[in-house]
DNA sequence: ATGTCACAGTCCCTGTGA
């Protein structure tokens, strides 16, 4: 089983990165985040075309996360099941496995209100995975905004009181850790960054100024399965990029 | 350390978010 999540950055607009990806890949299952789209515009019979079922839960003008698969889709869950209006969790049974779609809020800096949504909305994560059914093999993937490390961060000195990196939001994704799940590229590559976003401006992919943020989590049984998990930063280059690279991880099932 | 991109509305530029 092969299974990626990328941050599209509007699938509107990354259509034809996308279709040529999931071409060239034929990932199992895909988990997207920012479509940007309602679920009228999703794309939903172009993936038919290539052999895939999808679930959207879109917003419209932001955020809106998707699971996409042709190994199965069903018992499809959005959100948290409360009154939160922004379109950032989906969930859905692939091939036996429950695999969650997230886009965790950006926070904006650690004196805006959008950064305690951030870490209420982590917590609340958190609280789903803790309440989850051990005896079913789980993968939460998406953009987390979060740099678990510094060696997720190509200069940790320029973050300092920044967000993505201050001790709330690390301890969120410990938690998530705590809960037991693993966080599969570290566990595959303990010493190399493994950057998947690059700021747009000022040639950062061409730098090597990156973040490493898009994230799988997989349970214990998952991590013992699995066989490789890279980044794929060919899709950060060309024509028309979304600013993250698709995280891909392979499991012997 | 901000050199870009995408969106919607004010609609071929500007404000906002990332």
């Amino acid at each position: 089983m092969n299974v990626a999540t990328w941050n599209v950055n509007s699938l509107t607009a990354r259509w034809p990165r996308v279709e040529e990806w999931l071409v060239a890949n034929r990932p199992d299952v895909l988990l997207v985040q920012e479509t940007k789209q309602t679920d009228a515009k999703f794309p939903f019979d172009q993936l038919r075309a290539l052999g895939y079922e999808s679930a959207h839960y879109g917003q419209g003008q932001w955020n809106g996360v998707a699971i996409v698969s042709r190994v199965g889709l069903d018992d499809v869950t959005r959100g948290f099941g409360d009154d939160d209006p922004e379109a950032r969790i989906i969930a859905a049974t692939c091939a036996g496995v429950r695999v969650y779609s997230c886009y965790v809020p950006n926070g904006r800096a650690l004196d805006d209100p959008h950064y305690v949504y951030k870490l209420q909305w982590l917590a609340k994560l958190v609280d789903l995975l803790a309440a989850r059914d051990p005896s079913t093999h789980v993968i939460v993937g998406g953009d987390f905004n979060v740099a678990p490390r510094d060696l997720d961060c190509y200069d940790p000195s320029l973050f300092e009181g920044a967000t993505h990196v201050s001790a709330p939001e690390r301890h969120a994704l410990a938690a998530i850790e705590a809960t037991g799940l693993v966080d599969l590229t570290r566990a595959l590559h303990p010493d190399e960054p493994c950057y998947t976003w690059w700021d747009y401006r000022n040639g950062s992919f061409h730098r090597g100024w990156g973040l490493r943020i898009d994230l799988l989590y997989v349970d214990a049984g998952l991590r013992a399965k699995a066989t490789a998990s890279y980044v794929d930063r060919e899709a950060r280059k060309g024509e028309k990029p979304s600013d993250h690279a698709p995280v891909v991880a392979e499991f012997a099932l």
